[in-house]
RNA sequence: GCGCCCGUAGCUCAGUUGGAUAGAGCAGCGGACUUCUAAUCCGCAGGUCGCAGGUUCGAAUCCUGCCGGGCGCACCA
């Protein structure tokens, strides 16, 4: 139900027909005409491109090529007009009734429109947050969140098999350091006097109910042991207990991911062996030593023989170690592993979504998947920028003093899931994010989350209004396809259409590009045609919806009024955010 | 020093994967409430798309080199 895809399709059999037809060439590469929506609304509907594009393979001239196209595109019974405009577009203009027509198949469709069958059904894992399992979740966390879960929701919907995924860091040295501090919250607990919690250790008091349970339930048995004897327990209880919490807070904010796995769990099953064994068997692995960077030597740079993996060979700029000096793999020597798993666990496109500062690590993981698969799987690493907590335009105060910083459940108490979720994809993820907490509760043009959530109410107020008018008739969606829509006239109506029957290709487009931010602008486009059209029925009060006298007038415009309130409801559910029905309070 | 990201209206940002005369919001100025909730809308003004080259029918978008900002840079994750 593209539009313009449609169209694409049948400018392509066009192509092929002129070919066959011997007015073409049999060897043209098509592949690159496409059908778009013009800059300027009074270039038509469709533009296309294929003169331009085709012309010089041709041996042609574009405008001579346009003219053969524009024939046969003539023909086609849905197609208006078609005119040939600047260096050799083809500006197509749509019949009204086939506009009116999308109006009935949106309405049809109901949430489900804007679902295509692009992806095939093929596999894509998505991992995201992924964050260490040492404490709760901070707003940073909250952007990555709700990315990858928007982007995982937007190529389910464009027709990809995915998969939420999480890995759990549970195998560094900072997970030793969680357990060091549960086991010092569980001796507090015991009632031993502590003092100050030492250097290196987690001093937020998020450890101290997990302290207390221990205590409780096991009473004094780990107190005095040596550290041996119960740093691999508390290890994983402690995991297990912030995972518990992490998992909370993300379900607060309306993620739940189906799959998480266990770095520890992948090191012990042999894994990063599979990774080593892999490498070598492609001469990929090597005893070298190291250049320090240049410019920035660190002060307790020694040369010495590592472990090295050929990240270079593929486009990174230095190899880079698989094994510590303890002996121990390397970070990256579990995370090449991990991402072998996922390809052997049949994910041949893989999503990455990490936070800014892990950018420098992307070309190295590239490389390590391009050498693992042979170039098989599709590694596609989203960074997303800082988020700036803003209080009213000022820098929001937040405690960098140990231990106490704002979670991501803060935010969510404070402002709301739904407000979160949108707000975070006002921008592109590369972007710098400022997250206003005084504006978001704003009930204006300036706060995007009200004035689309507006629009979507304002359907429901419409509605109520018709039912109040005309209280025999019957307002269902269903009712509504039977609607007679050759009532809708006024250029703006059909305008609106057109906005409507643009989220196919807007959801396909941004599935493409792994981009779910569009998904938030198209909704604001959409709201603000709406609301226009609201209200230059003030003005001009012959195009108001509800029509006293007229029910049949009514009856159409109250379609044209669930379609938009349809893809309202599409967008936001794929964003996560609850439509509402009302908005006065 | 190297790598990655960014640089678009006074401010905050989009820009449909290379398309036609670069768009929104805010701020500024001027308008519209006996209403279908003005919680909104309309109009005006505002630009060397950081700078300089290059690629081609066509560049904010791709390539090269500078300038400016952010992030990162063996044995942390």
């Amino acid at each position: 139900m593209n539009v313009f895809s449609d169209f694409s399709d049948i400018v392509q059999v066009e192509i092929k027909a002129l070919q066959d037809a011997g007015s073409l060439p049999a060897d043209l590469d098509a592949s690159r005409v496409a059908v778009d929506p013009p800059r300027d609304a009074s270039h038509g509907d469709l533009t296309c491109n294929a003169a331009m594009m085709l012309a010089k393979p041709a041996g042609m001239k574009p405008r001579d090529l346009a003219e053969l196209l524009a024939t046969r595109l003539r023909a086609q019974e849905l197609i208006e007009s078609v005119e040939i405009a600047g260096p050799g577009f083809l500006n197509l203009r749509l019949g009204e009734d086939y506009w009116r027509d999308h109006l009935r198949d949106v309405l049809a469709a109901g949430e489900a429109y804007g679902d295509s069958t692009m992806g095939a059904d093929v596999p894509v894992n998505v991992e995201y947050v992924s964050a260490n399992p040492t404490g709760p979740l901070h707003v940073g966390h909250a952007r990555g969140a709700v990315f990858g879960d928007v982007l995982a929701s937007l190529l389910d919907k464009a027709g990809y098999a995915v998969t939420r995924e999480y890995y759990i860091n549970d195998a560094g040295s900072q997970v030793d350091a969680l357990a060091r501090s549960v086991h010092w919250r569980y001796r507090e607990a015991l009632g031993e006097a502590m003092g100050e919690m030492p250097e290196g250790l987690y001093p937020g008091d998020y450890l101290v109910p997990v302290g207390k349970d221990l205590a409780e339930r096991e009473g004094d048995k780990w107190r005095d042991g040596a550290e041996e004897t119960w740093l691999a327990d508390f290890r994983q209880l402690g995991v297990d207990a912030m995972m518990v919490q992490i998992r909370d807070d993300l379900a607060v904010l309306g993620i739940v991911q189906s799959v998480f796995t266990s770095e520890r769990a992948l090191v012990e099953a042999g894994m990063v062996d599979a990774v080593i064994e892999t490498l070598e068997g492609k001469g990929l692995i090597y005893r070298g030593v190291l250049e320090p960077p240049k410019g920035k030597t660190p002060d307790d740079w020694e040369e010495r023989p590592q472990t090295l993996f050929r990240a270079s060979n593929f486009g990174d700029d230095s190899d880079r170690p698989l094994k510590k000096s303890d002996g121990s793999w390397t970070y990256f020597a579990s995370d090449l592993a991990y991402h072998l798993d996922k390809y052997r666990r049949g994910f041949g496109t893989l999503i990455n979504v990490w936070g800014a500062d892990h950018g420098g690590y992307v070309k190295r993981v590239a490389a390590g998947v391009t050498a693992l698969t042979d170039g098989e799987a599709a590694l596609d690493v989203k960074l997303c920028q800082l988020v700036r907590l803003l209080e009213d335009g000022e820098v929001a105060k937040m405690s960098k003093r140990a231990g106490t910083f704002v979670t991501l459940r803060d935010l969510v108490d404070s402002v709301g899931r739904d407000v979160v979720r949108f707000i975070m994809l006002t921008r592109k993820n590369d972007a710098q994010l400022d997250f206003d907490l005084v504006k978001v509760r704003e009930q204006s043009r300036d706060n995007p989350v009200f004035y689309v959530q507006y629009a979507h109410a304002r359907s429901y107020s419409v509605a109520r209004m018709a039912k109040e008018a005309f209280p025999d008739a019957d307002f269902t969606i269903e009712a509504m396809q039977g609607a007679n829509l050759a009532r809708l006239t006024d250029s703006d109506e059909l305008g609106l259409i057109k906005v409507i029957a643009a989220w196919p290709r807007t959801v396909e487009g941004a599935a493409e590009a792994h981009e779910p931010h569009r998904l938030a602008f198209y909704l604001y486009d959409l709201a603000a045609a709406f609301h226009a059209l609201w209200s230059k029925a003030r003005e001009d009060t012959s195009l108001r919806f509800v029509v006293a006298d007229d029910p049949e007038l009514t009856q159409a415009r109250m379609a044209l009024v669930l379609g938009v309130r349809t893809v309202v409801a599409s967008g936001l559910r794929v964003m996560g955010v609850e439509p509402v029905d009302e908005l006065r309070a």
